[in-house]
DNA sequence: GATAGTGTCTACAAGAATGTAGATAGCAAA
DNA sequence: TTTGCTATCTACATTCTTGTAGACACTATC
């Protein structure tokens, strides 16, 4: 009966705990998370758990808080190197591989359904709309050779915007139900039934950004 | 102290308390749902609830069917009312109201998040894609006067489911988190918003499935 | 009106989950 | 080495939740 003791310095156990509860959270949702568990996966006792973490609801703030900055910033850079300049086919699918990934779409889906969703920091749309109507404003440029009237400015804002809040909600639900929609409607079953839609779409939003 | 205890057929509180149940469901989730909490709802004792209902897990089963059944109904009838000859802004803001009345959306989204969506009764895709196929030729046999070349069948109908899997999967995202998103895109709050950006997605779709 | 069937209740059992109290042990500094 | 700090542990208390047992009461049927 050797009892080896392993003392971790507070940040290091905050940090551990942190990461674990993330992950259940992110199975298993907020109701579910058992601070035992969370224990059992760092390799301490649930009452150290709660020394360190303060009280269950306590640590299933901190955790969402956590794991929306981690998934934010991931995702956040696969779409930036996307996005930037190439088309909008890697784009969508980069930014649906980042959301699976990190389960961000589960992540949000959770806030969104327990009423959490608003009091969490929200993501930086403002490079993305930036970026977009650049690119936009350049290959509008570049096609009609100076020729058409002058862009409305404002309805062209609110049309890249909305397209980019079009892709986060298709990306969003895609990766969350995105199977099952697909299979129901006779689309086919599996990653490729996925890629199929997720070009067609692609090409839609480029329709749209382009013209 | 007068107790008065109301006697129910077996049908009637077994009805009482699915319905009860699903509510609950819908507002807290699978995890959260406490079964003394249904049986205070319909007015009898938590013994009484699981003399009729078997236990909490029938129970939570139970009320994921008849939940998942009753919103199908509403929103393919809106859909279908919507959906058959009139413009696609109609069909796409009756459907969001639909999924949103029932709480469709979220009653997907828990589904999905507890794993339980794929052994769910599948909505009846078919009668949409016809009638959507249909309004497609019918508009581009309108549009062309017969001149053009002949249609390819195919690409034409996964065109147009790809077409309805987007809306559905707009609608549902739309719904569960469309408020935050659009906030944070720069495209205002509120009705209004969600409003605006229905319009142009409903525009977009239109363009879609009318070339 | 008596009787049978069963919907409903009260009381209790058992377990799970959060949180507390106090002892112990690992690590760093004197 | 010694001492102080605190991360960690064991043991316990408390509350919440599901589920069971058996008595009671409402309704229909004879």
């Amino acid at each position: 009966m050797t009892k080896t003791r392993r003392r971790r310095t507070k940040e290091e156990a905050r940090a551990e705990i942190l990461s674990a509860a993330a992950k259940r959270l992110l199975d298993a949702g907020p109701d579910a998370l058992r601070i035992a568990d969370v224990a059992a996966d760092v390799g301490m006792t649930h009452p150290t758990l709660l020394h360190h973490a303060g009280s269950r609801d306590q640590l299933v703030q901190d955790a969402t808080v956590y794991l929306m900055q981690r998934t934010a910033a991931r995702t956040l850079e696969a779409m930036q190197r996307a996005g930037d300049e190439r088309d909008l086919d890697a784009f969508v699918r980069e930014s649906l591989e980042a959301f699976r990934d990190e389960g961000r779409s589960r992540a949000i889906a959770w806030l969104a359904l327990t009423g959490r969703l608003a009091g969490t920091p929200k993501p930086p749309w403002t490079p993305f709309v930036a970026a977009a109507q650049a690119a936009r404003e350049r290959r509008r440029a570049r096609g009609s050779g100076g020729s058409q009237p002058a862009p409305q400015r404002e309805d062209d804002d609110v049309s890249t915007r909305s397209a980019l809040v079009l892709a986060f909600l298709a990306v969003f639900a895609l990766d969350l139900i995105g199977d099952t929609v697909l299979a129901d409607a006779g689309l086919g079953e599996g990653p490729a039934a996925t890629d199929r839609f997720v070009r067609w779409f692609a090409r839609l939003l480029q329709r749209t950004l382009t013209e």
